[in-house]
RNA sequence: GCGUCUGUAGCUCAGUGGAUAGAGCAAUCGCCUCCUAAGCGAUAGGUCGAAGGUUCAACUCCUUUCAGAUGCGCCA
């Protein structure tokens, strides 16, 4: 494997006695135009240490390089010495990797031995699985098949919201209103409907909130009554949620929710305590953080219950002892930053060193173009609902554009949610957005069908391309587009690593419709099946490159590439 | 009031301190006797919210300011 980069600053370094290899390299740039070369060295730097412009500098340096054959042309361009690659080793290189690799193109060993932990979903029992829920579960999962896939040790876990005061008003409004048979059948909607109407009728009788309470601390006590019917609401939940994720096609290896650590609660409170952390105000005990610019941040109440707070602080402090973990990665919504920020601080302040491998990934706020989510005020749109649509009309397109497709309805799930995911993993996760259903249900320009039917033209021509791919002559592949994928295809590790570094999906997933878009230039521009059949040979190996690097980034946000569609 | 985030083409968004700020959608005009037209090409569209500053060079860094989102002790 050759490093052009490394090449360049080689070849610089010779030439340059005024700087060293690296800060070389560092100044070395990728130009936004590839018409201009591969790499760029910028002299501007240099003409305060030369007192000459930097065009002359760069005139002269490039007499001095005397070049290798990575590149076949080192040319000045103004204050720029601009490299260009040697197509033919670049081409044979990559072209082979990736038909050694195939599924594997683009891995590597980057987090050998270490372990990340990745919190995501963390959907509420007894509430519905909405639009807004989409971001974590799928931004989450999407980095979790990042690092699995440059080698990291990776776990999901789906951080469940099946704790807390509203089991109990759960309960009692099930004592009063529920009907056993219709939330077997229709769980979520006959639980939300049960406890919305808990919420109306507290508001005229203050005493069911009391009831709540208790009901809750019997609960806690693991009063069987009470655990049965948690339990029960759990269970007939979860069938709910996993229905979506099977959809979705979303993994996890836990489902250590909020109940999982109630028990450890105390226990952290003690260490809190010893460690003189908190102290007294009004009878609640609080952290304070005001000398690290930071609200207090409120541990247990004036009555002597915890918050939502050290639920974090305990899962913590579980995972890193069950997990060792390198990195302990949480997606959860920008709105909850400043709660990260304290709670991080006081591991830190605990004495844990491991306080800054905490990390949270926040992502902005879905909104509907009638205003925020909001349950109560009935803004809300069921996950399932989009997804189904989403599947719908990819059915009618097929029966319109492919009637005799086989295998219609699972390829019109794989197109339909992918579109879905797709868009939500395709800007940076920080931006807000208004769900619109004429923006999800596109399916043109850039978005997963695109691909996805990219990827499927390129099977079409590999089925029909009847060529052994053995003694390739690269050499035929130096045209414009075809060295322009090839380029693209070299580029897909560095951007898998930085998604992992920034956490951030959406650089695969605009990586892959890029790659996709000068697939379909190549495509259009340049016959593959064509009778020269050494020209066919090595067009048919680009082809298959780029299927292997589209369908491995698909996979890297969740989608499937379907053969035919 | 204090904090954090966002502001780039009509719309949705990319953009490592460096060369002429890029895509998609929408608009207009083309391309299926040819490997999947969910495709490809062309035209048009910009005071990078505003004002200062740092720098050889600013959409990018700093300060101020405007607009929107979000958060700031007994919810999660």
């Amino acid at each position: 494997m050759i490093d052009f980069k490394s090449s360049v600053g080689e070849l610089l370094a010779n030439a340059i006695k005024e700087l060293d290899f690296d800060e070389i390299v560092k100044n070395v740039e990728v130009p936004k135009n590839t018409e201009m070369g591969d790499f760029a060295f910028p002299c501007f730097k240099l003409a305060s240490i030369y007192k000459k412009s930097p065009n002359m500098i760069a005139k002269e340096i490039v007499e001095k390089i005397e070049g290798n054959e990575n590149f076949e042309e080192i040319i000045v361009a103004g204050p720029y010495i601009n490299f260009k690659i040697n197509k033919n080793i670049l081409s044979k290189m990559i072209i082979e990797e990736v038909l050694d690799k195939k599924e594997r193109f683009g891995s590597s060993k980057t987090g050998e031995g270490k372990n990340v932990i990745v919190e995501y979903s963390s959907v509420n029992i007894a509430k519905p699985f909405h639009m807004g829920h989409i971001r974590s579960t799928m931004i989450g999962y999407s980095l979790y098949k990042i690092y699995k896939f440059i080698g990291y040790n990776t776990t999901g876990i789906n951080h469940l919201g099946d704790y807390g005061t509203q089991f109990g008003k759960l309960i009692v409004a099930y004592k009063l209103w529920g009907n056993e048979k219709a939330i077997e059948l229709n769980p979520i909607p006959e639980l939300l409907k049960i406890y919305v109407k808990f919420h109306e009728e507290a508001e005229k009788d203050p005493e069911l909130d009391n009831q709540a309470r208790v009901w809750f601390t019997k609960l806690e006590g693991k009063d069987e009554e009470a655990t049965k019917l948690w339990t029960w609401f759990k269970k007939v939940s979860l069938k709910e949620f996993e229905r979506v994720y099977e959809m979705l096609g979303v993994h996890f290896d836990s489902f250590a929710g909020e109940s999982f650590y109630s028990d450890m609660m105390p226990d952290l409170l003690n260490e809190m305590r010893e460690k003189n952390i908190m102290s007294d105000d009004d009878g609640a005990e609080i952290v304070k953080l005001e000398e690290y610019d930071m609200p207090n941040a409120l541990i247990t109440k004036s009555d002597g219950s915890s918050l939502y707070i050290t639920r974090d602080l305990t899962a913590a402090k579980y995972r890193k002892n069950e997990y060792d973990f390198y990195k302990n990665i949480y997606v959860v919504g920008s709105q909850q930053n400043l709660h990260f920020k304290q709670w991080i601080k006081i591991i830190d302040l605990m004495g844990y060193d491991w306080a800054y491998d905490c990390v949270h990934v926040g992502f902005g706020m879905v909104a509907l173009e009638e205003g925020s989510l909001s349950t109560r005020s009935g803004r809300v749109i069921f996950l399932e609902d989009v997804l189904n649509k989403a599947v719908e009309k990819t059915k009618d397109i097929i029966n319109e554009k492919n009637p005799d497709l086989e295998n219609k309805d699972e390829i019109a799930r794989q197109v339909g949610v992918g579109s879905v995911v797709f868009q939500e993993l395709s800007n940076n996760r920080i931006k807000d957005y208004t769900f619109s259903w004429e923006e999800t249900l596109s399916f043109e320009g850039e978005t997963g069908p695109y691909v996805q039917y990219s990827h499927a033209r390129a099977c079409s021509v590999l089925r029909n391309a009847n060529v052994k791919l053995e003694n390739i002559d690269y050499s035929l592949l130096n045209d414009k587009y075809s060295f322009d994928l090839i380029r693209e295809i070299s580029k897909f590790n560095g951007v898998i690593e930085k998604a992992a570094i920034k956490y951030e999906p959406s650089l695969v997933t605009r990586y892959i419709t890029h790659l996709a878009q000068l697939f379909n230039r190549f495509y259009h521009e340049n016959p593959i099946l064509v009778g020269d059949m050494e020209l066919r040979k090595s067009r048919v190996a680009l082809v298959n490159a780029f299927k292997h690097v589209v369908k491995n980034g698909l996979s890297l946000i969740a989608l499937e590439a379907p053969e035919k569609m």
